[in-house]
RNA sequence: GGCGCGUUCGUCUAGUGGUCAAGGACAUUGCCCUCUCAAGGCAAAGAUCACGGGUUCAAAUCCCGUACGCGCUACCA
Protein backbone atom coordinates (compact mmCIF):
# COMPACT_ATOMS: atom_id res chain seq x y z
CA UNK A 1 0.00 0.00 0.00
CA UNK A 2 2.48 2.10 0.66
CA UNK A 3 4.23 1.78 -2.59
CA UNK A 4 1.10 2.81 -4.45
CA UNK A 5 0.35 6.00 -5.79
CA UNK A 6 -1.75 7.71 -2.57
CA UNK A 7 -5.13 8.48 -3.44
CA UNK A 8 -6.58 11.11 -1.26
CA UNK A 9 -10.63 12.08 -0.77
CA UNK A 10 -12.87 14.95 0.14
CA UNK A 11 -15.82 13.35 0.83
CA UNK A 12 -18.85 15.95 2.26
CA UNK A 13 -22.06 15.72 2.78
CA UNK A 14 -23.68 17.99 0.37
CA UNK A 15 -25.42 20.21 2.66
CA UNK A 16 -26.10 23.12 0.10
CA UNK A 17 -22.98 24.88 0.49
CA UNK A 18 -19.20 24.08 1.55
CA UNK A 19 -18.42 24.75 4.87
CA UNK A 20 -14.67 26.81 5.28
CA UNK A 21 -13.77 23.99 7.98
CA UNK A 22 -14.97 21.32 4.99
CA UNK A 23 -13.00 23.70 2.22
CA UNK A 24 -9.64 23.37 5.18
CA UNK A 25 -10.45 19.72 5.01
CA UNK A 26 -10.68 19.60 1.13
CA UNK A 27 -7.42 21.95 0.47
CA UNK A 28 -5.11 19.69 3.27
CA UNK A 29 -6.30 16.52 0.87
CA UNK A 30 -5.28 18.31 -2.44
CA UNK A 31 -2.31 19.26 -0.81
CA UNK A 32 -1.44 16.18 0.15
CA UNK A 33 -2.23 14.90 -3.05
CA UNK A 34 0.01 17.02 -5.00
CA UNK A 35 2.95 16.85 -3.26
CA UNK A 36 2.66 13.15 -3.01
CA UNK A 37 2.15 12.86 -6.69
CA UNK A 38 -1.48 11.31 -5.94
CA UNK A 39 -4.62 11.16 -6.65
CA UNK A 40 -7.63 13.87 -5.12
CA UNK A 41 -11.09 12.22 -5.22
CA UNK A 42 -14.26 14.07 -4.60
CA UNK A 43 -16.78 11.66 -2.62
CA UNK A 44 -20.06 12.55 -2.50
CA UNK A 45 -22.07 11.28 0.61
CA UNK A 46 -25.55 11.50 0.73
CA UNK A 47 -26.52 8.58 2.79
CA UNK A 48 -29.60 10.81 4.89
CA UNK A 49 -32.25 11.23 2.40
CA UNK A 50 -33.60 13.32 5.49
CA UNK A 51 -31.10 15.75 4.85
CA UNK A 52 -31.75 16.07 0.71
CA UNK A 53 -30.76 19.53 -0.24
CA UNK A 54 -31.55 20.43 -3.89
CA UNK A 55 -28.82 21.21 -5.93
CA UNK A 56 -25.99 20.98 -3.32
CA UNK A 57 -23.63 18.86 -5.27
CA UNK A 58 -23.48 21.27 -8.55
CA UNK A 59 -22.69 24.37 -5.77
CA UNK A 60 -20.51 22.33 -4.03
CA UNK A 61 -18.17 21.26 -6.89
CA UNK A 62 -18.89 24.99 -8.58
CA UNK A 63 -17.62 26.39 -5.16
CA UNK A 64 -14.29 24.09 -5.41
CA UNK A 65 -13.94 25.25 -8.76
CA UNK A 66 -13.84 28.65 -7.83
CA UNK A 67 -11.39 28.00 -5.42
CA UNK A 68 -9.51 26.07 -7.67
CA UNK A 69 -9.20 22.74 -6.16
CA UNK A 70 -9.56 19.98 -9.07
CA UNK A 71 -9.97 17.35 -8.31
CA UNK A 72 -9.00 14.06 -10.87
CA UNK A 73 -12.05 11.71 -9.69
CA UNK A 74 -15.79 12.29 -8.60
CA UNK A 75 -18.98 12.82 -9.82
CA UNK A 76 -19.32 14.45 -13.21
CA UNK A 77 -15.79 13.78 -13.71
CA UNK A 78 -16.28 10.42 -13.38
CA UNK A 79 -12.86 8.00 -12.79
CA UNK A 80 -12.43 4.41 -12.54
CA UNK A 81 -13.94 3.85 -9.35
CA UNK A 82 -17.55 5.17 -9.68
CA UNK A 83 -20.21 6.21 -9.11
CA UNK A 84 -19.03 8.52 -6.62
CA UNK A 85 -22.50 9.14 -5.25
CA UNK A 86 -23.27 6.99 -2.66
CA UNK A 87 -26.74 6.93 -2.92
CA UNK A 88 -26.02 5.17 -6.36
CA UNK A 89 -24.03 2.51 -4.16
CA UNK A 90 -26.31 1.28 -2.30
CA UNK A 91 -26.27 -2.17 -3.93
CA UNK A 92 -22.88 -2.20 -3.10
CA UNK A 93 -23.20 -1.52 0.52
CA UNK A 94 -25.93 -4.55 0.94
CA UNK A 95 -23.77 -7.08 -0.32
CA UNK A 96 -21.37 -6.14 2.20
CA UNK A 97 -23.34 -6.34 4.88
CA UNK A 98 -24.74 -9.39 4.01
CA UNK A 99 -21.32 -10.80 3.66
CA UNK A 100 -20.76 -9.25 7.54
CA UNK A 101 -24.27 -11.12 8.52
CA UNK A 102 -23.18 -14.26 6.48
CA UNK A 103 -19.75 -14.27 8.59
CA UNK A 104 -21.56 -13.36 12.18
CA UNK A 105 -19.68 -9.81 12.26
CA UNK A 106 -23.51 -7.92 11.79
CA UNK A 107 -26.84 -8.98 12.50
CA UNK A 108 -30.47 -8.23 11.48
CA UNK A 109 -32.42 -5.69 14.36
CA UNK A 110 -36.15 -5.83 14.35
CA UNK A 111 -35.72 -3.50 17.65
CA UNK A 112 -38.80 -0.37 17.10
CA UNK A 113 -37.75 3.47 17.97
CA UNK A 114 -39.81 2.33 21.38
CA UNK A 115 -37.73 -0.11 22.33
CA UNK A 116 -34.33 2.01 21.66
CA UNK A 117 -35.97 4.58 23.51
CA UNK A 118 -37.24 2.83 26.61
CA UNK A 119 -34.05 0.57 26.41
CA UNK A 120 -32.11 4.27 26.52
CA UNK A 121 -34.02 5.83 28.97
CA UNK A 122 -33.68 2.29 31.10
CA UNK A 123 -29.60 3.03 31.41
CA UNK A 124 -30.22 6.51 31.89
CA UNK A 125 -32.12 5.82 35.05
CA UNK A 126 -29.28 2.92 36.10
CA UNK A 127 -26.91 5.42 35.41
CA UNK A 128 -25.02 2.97 33.59
CA UNK A 129 -21.94 4.82 32.24
CA UNK A 130 -22.90 4.25 28.50
CA UNK A 131 -25.56 3.68 26.59
CA UNK A 132 -25.29 0.85 24.12
CA UNK A 133 -27.45 -1.31 22.03
CA UNK A 134 -28.07 -4.88 24.47
CA UNK A 135 -27.90 -7.04 21.37
CA UNK A 136 -31.45 -8.29 21.86
CA UNK A 137 -31.60 -9.35 18.21
CA UNK A 138 -28.19 -11.18 18.25
CA UNK A 139 -30.26 -13.89 20.07
CA UNK A 140 -33.03 -14.39 17.62
CA UNK A 141 -33.00 -17.83 15.67
CA UNK A 142 -32.65 -18.15 12.05
CA UNK A 143 -36.34 -19.15 11.90
CA UNK A 144 -37.09 -16.00 13.57
CA UNK A 145 -35.09 -13.94 11.71
CA UNK A 146 -36.53 -15.33 8.28
CA UNK A 147 -40.22 -15.04 9.37
CA UNK A 148 -39.87 -10.95 10.24
CA UNK A 149 -38.13 -10.31 7.08
CA UNK A 150 -40.39 -12.83 5.23
CA UNK A 151 -42.96 -10.93 6.87
CA UNK A 152 -41.95 -7.85 5.99
CA UNK A 153 -40.83 -6.35 9.22
CA UNK A 154 -38.97 -3.44 9.43
CA UNK A 155 -34.66 -4.18 10.29
CA UNK A 156 -32.00 -2.30 10.29
CA UNK A 157 -28.14 -4.21 10.45
CA UNK A 158 -26.05 -3.87 13.16
CA UNK A 159 -22.03 -4.37 13.16
CA UNK A 160 -21.61 -6.95 15.87
CA UNK A 161 -18.82 -5.58 17.89
CA UNK A 162 -17.15 -8.97 19.68
CA UNK A 163 -14.91 -8.62 22.46
CA UNK A 164 -11.13 -8.79 22.37
CA UNK A 165 -7.71 -6.68 22.57
CA UNK A 166 -7.65 -2.74 22.13
CA UNK A 167 -8.86 -1.02 18.78
CA UNK A 168 -5.88 0.71 18.25
CA UNK A 169 -5.55 4.03 15.73
CA UNK A 170 -2.33 5.35 14.52
CA UNK A 171 -2.99 8.90 13.74
CA UNK A 172 -0.67 10.80 11.74
CA UNK A 173 -1.62 13.73 13.68
CA UNK A 174 -1.86 12.19 17.14
CA UNK A 175 -0.18 9.37 17.42
CA UNK A 176 -1.41 6.25 19.07
CA UNK A 177 -5.10 6.28 20.22
CA UNK A 178 -6.55 3.11 22.08
CA UNK A 179 -10.32 2.24 22.33
CA UNK A 180 -11.44 -0.21 24.70
CA UNK A 181 -14.11 -2.81 22.49
CA UNK A 182 -16.71 -2.96 25.17
CA UNK A 183 -17.46 0.89 24.53
CA UNK A 184 -18.10 1.05 21.36
CA UNK A 185 -21.66 0.39 20.23
CA UNK A 186 -23.22 -2.06 17.66
CA UNK A 187 -23.66 0.75 15.15
CA UNK A 188 -26.56 0.52 12.65
CA UNK A 189 -25.01 -0.23 9.30
CA UNK A 190 -27.93 -0.15 6.91
CA UNK A 191 -30.43 2.18 7.84
CA UNK A 192 -34.48 0.66 7.45
CA UNK A 193 -34.63 2.71 4.57
CA UNK A 194 -32.25 0.44 2.61
CA UNK A 195 -29.88 3.24 2.89
CA UNK A 196 -26.30 2.66 4.65
CA UNK A 197 -24.88 5.55 7.39
CA UNK A 198 -22.09 6.80 7.08
CA UNK A 199 -19.36 4.20 8.85
CA UNK A 200 -20.38 1.82 6.60
CA UNK A 201 -20.64 3.83 3.13
CA UNK A 202 -17.28 5.40 3.68
CA UNK A 203 -15.35 1.98 4.93
CA UNK A 204 -16.42 0.51 1.43
CA UNK A 205 -16.08 3.08 -0.38
CA UNK A 206 -12.25 4.21 1.10
CA UNK A 207 -11.40 0.57 -0.11
CA UNK A 208 -13.26 0.36 -2.94
CA UNK A 209 -11.77 3.47 -4.67
CA UNK A 210 -8.46 2.44 -2.66
CA UNK A 211 -7.82 5.52 -0.72
CA UNK A 212 -4.68 5.29 1.16
CA UNK A 213 -4.90 8.31 3.33
CA UNK A 214 -8.35 9.22 5.06
CA UNK A 215 -7.30 12.97 5.85
CA UNK A 216 -10.57 14.44 7.62
CA UNK A 217 -11.86 16.64 11.12
CA UNK A 218 -11.26 15.49 14.60
CA UNK A 219 -15.14 15.12 14.86
CA UNK A 220 -14.51 11.56 13.09
CA UNK A 221 -11.44 10.35 15.73
CA UNK A 222 -14.45 9.03 18.12
CA UNK A 223 -16.07 6.69 15.52
CA UNK A 224 -13.06 5.69 13.98
CA UNK A 225 -12.57 2.61 15.59
CA UNK A 226 -15.97 1.13 14.44
CA UNK A 227 -14.63 1.79 10.90
CA UNK A 228 -11.65 0.04 12.25
CA UNK A 229 -13.25 -2.98 13.43
CA UNK A 230 -15.44 -2.79 9.95
CA UNK A 231 -12.34 -3.49 7.95
CA UNK A 232 -11.07 -6.15 10.13
CA UNK A 233 -14.28 -7.23 9.86
CA UNK A 234 -14.26 -7.87 5.72
CA UNK A 235 -10.67 -8.77 5.91
CA UNK A 236 -9.62 -4.92 4.14
CA UNK A 237 -5.62 -3.14 4.86
CA UNK A 238 -6.34 -0.39 6.49
CA UNK A 239 -5.23 3.04 5.20
CA UNK A 240 -3.24 5.61 7.22
CA UNK A 241 -5.78 7.76 9.17
CA UNK A 242 -4.43 11.33 9.90
CA UNK A 243 -7.56 13.64 12.33
CA UNK A 244 -7.68 17.37 11.46
CA UNK A 245 -8.08 20.29 14.16
CA UNK A 246 -11.34 21.55 14.01
CA UNK A 247 -12.18 25.25 13.08
CA UNK A 248 -13.35 27.24 16.18
CA UNK A 249 -15.58 30.13 16.85
CA UNK A 250 -14.68 32.41 19.02
CA UNK A 251 -15.93 31.01 21.86
CA UNK A 252 -14.12 27.76 21.20
CA UNK A 253 -17.07 25.63 20.44
CA UNK A 254 -16.94 24.25 16.35
CA UNK A 255 -17.46 26.59 13.84
CA UNK A 256 -20.89 26.69 13.06
CA UNK A 257 -23.28 29.13 11.32
CA UNK A 258 -24.85 30.55 14.58
CA UNK A 259 -21.96 32.46 14.85
CA UNK A 260 -20.73 34.27 11.51
CA UNK A 261 -20.28 32.93 8.12
CA UNK A 262 -19.46 29.51 7.69
CA UNK A 263 -19.89 28.64 3.75
CA UNK A 264 -17.24 29.86 1.37
CA UNK A 265 -19.58 31.69 -0.96
CA UNK A 266 -20.56 34.11 1.81
CA UNK A 267 -16.68 34.80 1.72
CA UNK A 268 -16.32 35.04 -1.97
CA UNK A 269 -19.36 36.95 -2.29
CA UNK A 270 -18.05 39.47 0.37
CA UNK A 271 -15.21 40.09 -1.64
CA UNK A 272 -12.02 37.69 -0.29
CA UNK A 273 -10.26 36.26 -2.72
CA UNK A 274 -9.74 32.73 -3.32
CA UNK A 275 -6.52 32.97 -3.08
CA UNK A 276 -6.05 34.77 0.39
CA UNK A 277 -9.12 32.31 1.25
CA UNK A 278 -6.96 29.65 0.65
CA UNK A 279 -4.00 30.80 2.10
CA UNK A 280 -5.76 31.95 5.54
CA UNK A 281 -7.11 28.71 5.98
CA UNK A 282 -4.02 26.83 5.00
CA UNK A 283 -2.38 28.39 8.09
CA UNK A 284 -5.18 27.04 10.34
CA UNK A 285 -4.02 24.35 11.47
CA UNK A 286 -0.78 24.13 10.07
CA UNK A 287 2.64 25.65 9.62
CA UNK A 288 6.47 25.17 8.23
CA UNK A 289 7.62 26.71 11.16
CA UNK A 290 10.11 29.34 9.58
CA UNK A 291 8.09 32.60 10.21
CA UNK A 292 6.57 32.64 6.77
CA UNK A 293 2.98 33.77 6.00
CA UNK A 294 2.15 34.91 2.70
CA UNK A 295 1.35 31.30 0.57
CA UNK A 296 0.44 31.07 -2.88
CA UNK A 297 -1.53 28.30 -4.12
CA UNK A 298 1.40 27.26 -6.12
CA UNK A 299 3.80 27.31 -3.22
CA UNK A 300 1.54 25.59 -0.47
CA UNK A 301 2.28 22.45 -2.95
CA UNK A 302 5.14 22.60 -2.41
CA UNK A 303 5.64 23.41 1.29
CA UNK A 304 3.09 21.44 2.72
CA UNK A 305 3.45 18.34 4.52
CA UNK A 306 1.02 16.57 6.81
CA UNK A 307 3.08 15.62 9.51
CA UNK A 308 3.43 19.47 10.61
CA UNK A 309 -0.07 19.92 10.80
CA UNK A 310 -1.34 20.91 14.56
CA UNK A 311 -2.92 18.83 17.30
CA UNK A 312 -5.71 21.41 18.85
CA UNK A 313 -8.26 23.57 16.99
CA UNK A 314 -7.76 26.82 15.44
CA UNK A 315 -10.42 30.16 16.26
CA UNK A 316 -11.88 31.72 12.84
CA UNK A 317 -9.74 35.20 12.99
CA UNK A 318 -11.51 37.34 10.39
CA UNK A 319 -8.50 39.88 10.76
CA UNK A 320 -5.82 37.95 9.59
CA UNK A 321 -7.84 36.99 6.52
CA UNK A 322 -8.82 40.96 5.78
CA UNK A 323 -4.59 40.79 6.23
CA UNK A 324 -4.08 38.40 3.69
CA UNK A 325 -6.55 39.70 1.74
CA UNK A 326 -4.33 42.47 1.44
CA UNK A 327 -1.57 41.13 1.17
CA UNK A 328 -2.77 39.28 -1.92
CA UNK A 329 -4.10 41.99 -3.57
CA UNK A 330 -1.27 43.78 -3.48
CA UNK A 331 1.06 41.22 -4.92
CA UNK A 332 -1.22 41.29 -8.22
CA UNK A 333 -0.23 43.38 -10.97
CA UNK A 334 -2.83 46.17 -12.55
CA UNK A 335 -3.26 43.87 -15.68
CA UNK A 336 -4.57 41.15 -13.45
CA UNK A 337 -6.79 43.05 -11.48
CA UNK A 338 -8.37 44.70 -14.34
CA UNK A 339 -11.06 42.39 -14.73
CA UNK A 340 -11.46 42.42 -11.17
CA UNK A 341 -12.08 46.38 -11.36
CA UNK A 342 -14.29 46.27 -14.36
CA UNK A 343 -16.65 43.72 -12.72
CA UNK A 344 -16.82 45.65 -9.96
CA UNK A 345 -17.44 48.61 -12.58
CA UNK A 346 -20.19 46.99 -14.38
CA UNK A 347 -21.94 46.01 -10.90
CA UNK A 348 -22.20 49.90 -9.81
CA UNK A 349 -23.66 52.76 -10.92
CA UNK A 350 -20.93 53.44 -12.75
CA UNK A 351 -21.97 50.65 -15.57
CA UNK A 352 -22.56 52.82 -18.04
CA UNK A 353 -19.38 54.78 -17.96
CA UNK A 354 -16.61 53.30 -20.30
CA UNK A 355 -12.98 53.78 -18.93
CA UNK A 356 -10.10 52.76 -20.95
CA UNK A 357 -8.07 49.49 -19.71
CA UNK A 358 -4.85 52.07 -19.27
CA UNK A 359 -7.06 54.80 -17.42
CA UNK A 360 -7.92 51.90 -15.07
CA UNK A 361 -4.70 50.47 -14.61
CA UNK A 362 -3.31 53.80 -13.31
CA UNK A 363 -6.05 53.60 -10.80
CA UNK A 364 -5.44 50.62 -9.50
CA UNK A 365 -1.81 50.80 -9.37
CA UNK A 366 -2.64 54.23 -6.94
CA UNK A 367 -4.96 52.50 -5.24
CA UNK A 368 -3.91 48.68 -4.71
CA UNK A 369 -1.81 49.75 -1.36
CA UNK A 370 -4.84 51.38 -0.12
CA UNK A 371 -7.57 48.21 -0.37
CA UNK A 372 -8.40 45.23 1.14
CA UNK A 373 -11.20 44.30 -1.32
CA UNK A 374 -11.43 44.97 -5.09
CA UNK A 375 -14.89 47.39 -4.24
CA UNK A 376 -12.99 50.09 -2.51
CA UNK A 377 -11.62 50.76 -5.53
CA UNK A 378 -14.84 52.53 -6.30
CA UNK A 379 -16.22 53.27 -2.43
CA UNK A 380 -12.36 54.49 -1.40
CA UNK A 381 -11.45 56.59 -4.46
CA UNK A 382 -15.11 57.07 -6.76
CA UNK A 383 -13.75 60.76 -8.09
CA UNK A 384 -12.08 58.46 -10.24
CA UNK A 385 -15.36 57.83 -12.06
CA UNK A 386 -17.32 60.63 -11.07
CA UNK A 387 -16.63 64.23 -10.32
CA UNK A 388 -16.98 64.74 -6.42
CA UNK A 389 -20.43 64.91 -5.50
CA UNK A 390 -19.77 66.72 -1.96
CA UNK A 391 -17.54 67.90 -0.01
CA UNK A 392 -15.85 66.46 2.91
CA UNK A 393 -16.79 68.78 6.07
CA UNK A 394 -14.19 68.31 7.73
CA UNK A 395 -11.02 69.02 5.28
CA UNK A 396 -13.34 71.87 4.44
CA UNK A 397 -13.10 73.16 7.66
CA UNK A 398 -9.38 72.54 8.10
CA UNK A 399 -7.78 73.12 4.55
CA UNK A 400 -10.30 75.57 2.57
CA UNK A 401 -9.61 79.03 3.96
CA UNK A 402 -10.74 82.68 2.50
CA UNK A 403 -8.26 83.12 0.33
CA UNK A 404 -8.07 79.54 -1.11
CA UNK A 405 -10.48 80.30 -3.92
CA UNK A 406 -7.91 82.91 -5.06
CA UNK A 407 -4.79 80.47 -4.97
CA UNK A 408 -6.89 77.85 -7.12
CA UNK A 409 -7.57 80.54 -9.55
CA UNK A 410 -3.80 81.18 -9.94
CA UNK A 411 -3.19 76.98 -9.67
CA UNK A 412 -6.07 76.82 -12.46
CA UNK A 413 -3.91 79.11 -14.31
CA UNK A 414 -0.75 77.56 -14.07
CA UNK A 415 -2.27 73.92 -14.79
CA UNK A 416 -3.58 75.91 -18.26
CA UNK A 417 -0.05 76.40 -19.33
CA UNK A 418 1.48 72.82 -19.12
CA UNK A 419 2.38 70.72 -21.72
CA UNK A 420 0.79 67.88 -21.09
CA UNK A 421 -1.00 65.97 -17.66
CA UNK A 422 2.31 64.37 -15.89
CA UNK A 423 2.89 63.47 -12.30
CA UNK A 424 5.99 65.97 -13.03
CA UNK A 425 4.58 68.75 -14.60
CA UNK A 426 1.78 69.16 -11.88
CA UNK A 427 4.47 69.37 -9.27
CA UNK A 428 6.22 71.69 -10.73
CA UNK A 429 3.43 73.78 -11.99
CA UNK A 430 2.31 73.81 -8.35
CA UNK A 431 5.37 74.71 -6.68
CA UNK A 432 5.60 77.27 -9.52
CA UNK A 433 2.30 78.76 -8.06
CA UNK A 434 2.84 78.36 -4.46
CA UNK A 435 6.36 80.54 -4.99
CA UNK A 436 4.32 83.03 -6.95
CA UNK A 437 1.75 83.21 -3.92
CA UNK A 438 4.60 83.19 -1.39
CA UNK A 439 2.92 80.42 0.40
CA UNK A 440 3.65 76.99 1.11
CA UNK A 441 2.62 74.06 -1.18
CA UNK A 442 0.82 72.51 1.29
CA UNK A 443 -1.73 75.23 1.05
CA UNK A 444 -2.44 74.60 -2.64
CA UNK A 445 -2.14 70.46 -1.79
CA UNK A 446 -4.56 70.15 0.17
CA UNK A 447 -7.18 72.24 -1.17
CA UNK A 448 -6.72 70.90 -4.65
CA UNK A 449 -6.85 67.67 -3.19
CA UNK A 450 -10.18 68.22 -1.94
CA UNK A 451 -11.25 70.21 -5.06
CA UNK A 452 -10.56 67.07 -7.45
CA UNK A 453 -11.17 63.95 -5.29
CA UNK A 454 -14.04 65.70 -2.44
CA UNK A 455 -12.13 64.39 0.33
CA UNK A 456 -9.12 64.73 2.25
CA UNK A 457 -7.47 61.09 1.71
CA UNK A 458 -6.09 59.02 -0.89
CA UNK A 459 -3.00 58.48 -3.48
CA UNK A 460 -0.24 61.38 -3.60
CA UNK A 461 -1.66 64.61 -5.16
CA UNK A 462 0.56 64.42 -8.13
CA UNK A 463 -0.62 61.43 -8.88
CA UNK A 464 -4.27 61.74 -8.14
CA UNK A 465 -4.00 64.69 -10.51
CA UNK A 466 -1.63 62.85 -13.46
CA UNK A 467 -4.69 60.69 -13.47
CA UNK A 468 -7.05 62.98 -13.81
CA UNK A 469 -6.26 64.89 -16.57
CA UNK A 470 -5.53 68.71 -16.98
CA UNK A 471 -8.75 69.53 -18.63
CA UNK A 472 -11.06 67.56 -15.44
CA UNK A 473 -8.84 69.17 -13.03
CA UNK A 474 -9.39 72.58 -14.29
CA UNK A 475 -12.96 71.72 -14.33
CA UNK A 476 -13.22 70.51 -10.88
CA UNK A 477 -11.13 73.21 -9.21
CA UNK A 478 -13.24 75.84 -11.11
CA UNK A 479 -16.43 74.16 -10.07
CA UNK A 480 -15.40 73.77 -6.64
CA UNK A 481 -14.37 77.01 -6.33
CA UNK A 482 -18.19 77.90 -7.34
CA UNK A 483 -19.76 75.79 -5.16
CA UNK A 484 -17.77 75.83 -1.92
CA UNK A 485 -19.06 78.94 0.46
CA UNK A 486 -16.73 79.33 2.89
CA UNK A 487 -17.56 77.97 6.51
CA UNK A 488 -17.37 80.57 8.95
CA UNK A 489 -14.77 80.69 11.08
CA UNK A 490 -11.97 80.10 8.15
C1' G B 1 -22.42 10.56 32.81
C1' G B 2 -18.96 7.55 29.45
C1' C B 3 -15.10 7.52 25.81
C1' G B 4 -11.58 10.39 23.10
C1' C B 5 -8.75 14.73 21.96
C1' G B 6 -6.65 19.22 23.34
C1' U B 7 -4.34 23.43 26.57
C1' U B 8 2.52 28.75 24.57
C1' C B 9 0.88 36.65 24.13
C1' G B 10 -6.42 38.91 22.64
C1' U B 11 -5.91 35.66 17.91
C1' C B 12 -2.85 32.41 14.46
C1' U B 13 1.64 30.23 15.71
C1' A B 14 7.61 28.99 16.48
C1' G B 15 9.45 25.73 19.91
C1' U B 16 10.69 17.88 20.00
C1' G B 17 15.74 18.41 27.37
C1' G B 18 20.34 23.29 27.75
C1' U B 19 21.27 28.63 22.60
C1' C B 20 13.87 30.46 25.71
C1' A B 21 13.98 35.08 32.10
C1' A B 22 9.96 32.07 25.12
C1' G B 23 10.70 34.05 18.64
C1' G B 24 7.32 35.65 14.45
C1' A B 25 2.54 37.32 12.33
C1' C B 26 -2.43 39.74 12.79
C1' A B 27 -4.83 43.23 15.84
C1' U B 28 -3.53 47.54 19.41
C1' U B 29 -0.32 51.92 20.68
C1' G B 30 3.78 55.27 19.65
C1' C B 31 7.67 57.19 16.48
C1' C B 32 9.92 57.79 11.51
C1' C B 33 8.82 58.67 6.36
C1' U B 34 5.34 62.27 4.25
C1' C B 35 1.05 66.76 0.60
C1' U B 36 -3.27 63.34 3.10
C1' C B 37 -4.53 58.25 3.83
C1' A B 38 -2.32 53.85 3.21
C1' A B 39 2.05 51.00 2.38
C1' G B 40 6.91 50.62 4.42
C1' G B 41 10.61 51.10 8.52
C1' C B 42 11.45 51.22 13.80
C1' A B 43 9.63 50.54 18.64
C1' A B 44 6.24 49.47 22.73
C1' A B 45 2.75 46.71 25.12
C1' G B 46 1.14 41.77 25.43
C1' A B 47 2.49 34.45 27.55
C1' U B 48 4.65 33.36 35.64
C1' C B 49 4.43 28.14 28.44
C1' A B 50 -3.62 25.80 32.27
C1' C B 51 -2.43 24.05 37.40
C1' G B 52 0.07 20.57 40.83
C1' G B 53 3.53 16.88 41.48
C1' G B 54 7.59 14.08 39.72
C1' U B 55 12.14 12.46 36.39
C1' U B 56 16.82 15.20 35.36
C1' C B 57 22.70 18.79 36.72
C1' A B 58 18.88 21.13 33.45
C1' A B 59 11.67 20.85 31.27
C1' A B 60 7.39 24.95 27.45
C1' U B 61 9.70 20.39 25.85
C1' C B 62 9.55 13.60 29.25
C1' C B 63 6.04 11.03 33.10
C1' C B 64 1.72 11.16 36.45
C1' G B 65 -2.46 13.62 38.37
C1' U B 66 -6.02 17.71 38.45
C1' A B 67 -8.70 21.57 36.13
C1' C B 68 -10.81 23.62 32.06
C1' G B 69 -12.29 23.45 26.93
C1' C B 70 -13.84 20.78 22.80
C1' G B 71 -15.50 16.44 20.01
C1' C B 72 -18.25 11.92 19.87
C1' U B 73 -21.98 9.40 22.51
C1' A B 74 -28.47 8.93 16.45
C1' C B 75 -31.77 4.31 11.68
C1' C B 76 -26.82 12.83 10.85
C1' A B 77 -22.67 13.20 8.39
Amino acid sequence: MINETPRVRFAPSPTGYLHVGGLRTALYNYLFAKINNGKFILRIEDTDRNRFVEGAVENLIDTLNWVGLEFDEGPKTGGDFGPYLQSERLDIYKNYANQLITDGKAYHCFCSQERLQNLREEQQKQKLPQMKYDKHCLNLSKEEIRQKLDAGENYVVRLNVQPGIKVIISDIVRGRVEFDRDTIDDQVLIKSDGYPTYHLANVVDDHLMKITHVIRGEEWLSSTPKHILLYQYLNWELPEFAHLPLLLNPDRSKLSKRQGDVAVEDYQSKGYLKEALINFVALLGWSTGDNKEFYTIEELKTNFSIERVHKSGAIFNIDKLNWLNSEHIKNKTAEEILPELKNELSNSKFNEMRFSDDYLKQVIDSMKERVIFYNEFLTKSPYFFERPQQYDEEVLKKRWKEDTPDHMKNLAENFEKMEESSHDNFEAALRKTAEELEIGAGKLIHPVRLAVSGIGVGPGVFDLLAIIGKDEVIERINIAINKITIPSGN
